[in-house]
DNA sequence: TTTAGTTAATGTAAATAGTACACTAAGTTT
DNA sequence: AAACTTAGTGTACTATTTACATTAACTAAA
């Protein structure tokens, strides 16, 4: 345990709820904190607000320091305020979530971390504080989110097979899809461009590939055409 | 303008939108600033979190002090931390919102507000600070939530028409609904309890009034019941 | 070279939900 | 009795959702 500068708000954490999916299941970032409360602990990459630093700003620092992760684009999700959820003083921690490829980031850890991994989601270590709650209910908004919005192609690789696309939500979802269904779906909201391309030796029939179409979105986001998964 | 009280974290605060429904429009609850910074100016109720008390217990304390309002259920929105959003230092502020029915509450300007009163949405007076910006987020919570639940029953006298009850929806959405697909989607939902009673000494065909069905509404929500207007 | 194994790809019928739309009913007031 | 006001109602059309099973294409193993 150290000191708090005077040039941070020592009220105020933000806290980073790093989903990742690697074509598996759905993962999460974690480090392993280096100093008290909770030393040893693997813990949501979390950190306390510089005085001239917007929210936003404050997440992405702090996430970058303890993961080596940068350039993720996190969405605020909730603040949690419980009296004594920190053991040492008072703390009211802002969370943030995003959504991201494991593979692009190459973690480093660093500020109060002495490592950092994925872990999935269905076999998560012990959490210290609030951090489960916190994490549950950034999960439950990734989940509402990718019902109602494109989410998530970012994540597979630029050429995709629906199959793996169909993977990936079943995965956030926790839930199967019906192929079909899933197929007529996605297919009608025109995201997708056929690449007219098949994957290359599998030890199956090919799949056609596809790739996302952020030009179409982008039109599409602007006239406020809602998506529904 | 004056000295911040030990108890008190100096950094936090959380400002307050209560809508109000009155039979006629949206209104918004905000009291007049009685010190400085903005003094003098219509302002949201808000004010700094005790080191003692949790956000839900907060939000509900500085409404009461500066408003006289009590038992109002608020939900929490966002934070805001832009910078420089209040003058005198670093504040980052949680909003909380909710939707009342404002003759259930006998108001009096207390704390730092020297007068409270309801604004119509339509015609509000200049807000200082982020406090525009902080009302607009909440109206898109707000008119959000109301489309996926049935929220905002209790802004009714206990036996209510379908007319009152379709014009509460109109004023929150700001538009117009189709009488008879209100009436069937409504109804659909089982949530009203036709009480076989008319509207009395009206100057037209008195209406059929109805009650809200809290039990079954309890039922379907454990059950998982989705909504949606 | 045949067979087994694996995943890709496809369509339809039925049910449900959403939308647009106009007239009659029941009171009160003049 | 006529005029006014709001209550109350149904239908046809379209779009969306859901459940569901077979054939196609390719590889690997026998």
């Amino acid at each position: 345990m150290r000191e708090v500068p005077a040039n941070i708000l020592e009220s105020i954490s933000i806290d980073c709820v790093i989903f990742g999916f690697d074509g598996q299941g759905l993962k999460i970032l974690l480090i392993r904190r280096k100093y008290e409360p909770s030393e040893g602990a693997w813990a949501l990459p979390g950190g306390f607000i510089k005085r001239d630093e917007n929210l936003d700003d404050a997440a992405k620092r702090i996430l970058k320091d303890l993961t080596g992760a940068h350039d993720i684009y996190m969405e605020q999700v909730h603040a949690f305020g419980a009296v004594n959820r920190y053991p040492l003083r008072r703390v009211i921690t802002i969370s943030y979530y995003a959504l991201v490829k494991p593979e692009h980031f190459s973690l480093i850890a660093g500020a109060d971390a002495d490592r950092v991994d994925w872990f999935s989601v269905k076999e998560m270590p012990e959490l210290p504080f609030d951090h489960h709650s916190i994490l549950e209910y950034a999960l439950q908004k990734l989940r509402y989110k990718v019902r109602s919005q494109p989410v998530g192609f970012e994540l597979l690789p630029k050429k995709f097979s629906l199959t793996e696309l169909q993977s990936l939500y079943e995965a956030i979802l926790g839930e199967e899809l019906d192929k079909r269904n899933f197929r007529k779906k996605i297919l009608k909201m025109k995201l997708l461009v056929d690449l007219k391309e098949k994957q290359q030796s599998v030890a199956h029939r090919a799949a056609t590939l596809y790739q996302f179409d952020s030009k179409n979105y982008a039109i599409m986001q602007e006239k406020g055409v809602v998506f529904d998964l």
